[in-house]
DNA sequence: ACCCGACTACTACACCCGTAGTACTACACG
DNA sequence: CGTGTAGTACTACGGGTGTAGTAGTCGGGT
């Protein structure tokens, strides 16, 4: 199941997603509704972007009535490694340190949040005493 | 003054970019030349591709005898804060330590370069007499 | 039994990317 | 001075996105 396909989203696209993570199972007036604040989309807009999402395998529906429950393919977490991973290979050679740096030194994270962040990982790292996942 | 624009620039827009970002200038042979190892393409390809970086700004040109000089019109800082930034917000709520969170689970990053990065920021900060981390 | 309304499928269109062929032009060399 | 050639501009095409209208269908309520 550790499929390294490449998940190139768009905005438009991971708003809709964002939907159906968090409600598990929805129809397209579901996700219509649910994006009516952010952006207001024609339900016909909704329904094409999720066909075409279907279509390339990223979301799954079934049937109910004559109408489409939708639910996600992926995993948000496994959009994010493959976009995370993207993004990194693009603009910094693939080097993760690199990242954080940039974002120390746009201001974005700061020491305080970067102390806690190694704290949680030495206290990981110290449960599971060996080197470690995956 | 910061322009807050959003540069979102595809991998083979990224890689002309590159290729600029490190020779300051080069025609549009140069740049075909230097991409010639990663990705071949045709020389119009990559005349096509400065032609229209050109017309949204991202890269500047002279015309020198008969033929177009580009360089970089954005830097590749700007590129990555604007790219990294639309990355966050889009994945991660815009939280930065959401992403560094991540490249810890993922594997990406360990203590040690987490540690250094920490390291690293408070001498910066240490300058400026803030608190400081342990 | 019918029609309305809810839904989906199909179609459309402007615009971008990746890729590259062809057409045009102006300089350089013989 | 003529022509080859380097180099750009124009054109093209298959795909994708964002957005949405229209057409077709099926089921439920009166």
């Amino acid at each position: 199941m550790g499929n390294a396909e490449s998940h190139a989203l768009s905005e438009t696209q991971l708003a809709i997603l964002r939907v159906l993570w968090d409600a598990e199972e929805a129809s397209v007036a579901d996700v219509q509704a649910a994006l009516e604040s952010e952006r207001a989309l024609a339900l016909t807009t909704v329904a094409t972007m999720l066909s075409r999402l279907h279509r390339r395998g990223v979301v799954a529906r079934r049937t109910e009535g004559r109408q489409f429950i939708y639910r996600a393919a992926v995993a948000e977490d496994e959009v994010r490694r493959s976009m995370v991973s993207d993004l990194m290979q693009r603009l910094f050679e693939g080097d993760a340190a690199a990242l954080v740096n940039h974002l120390v030194s746009e201001g974005e994270i700061d020491a305080d949040e970067l102390a806690a962040i190694r704290r949680k990982l030495a206290r990981r790292r110290g449960a599971k005493g060996g080197r470690h996942v995956r």
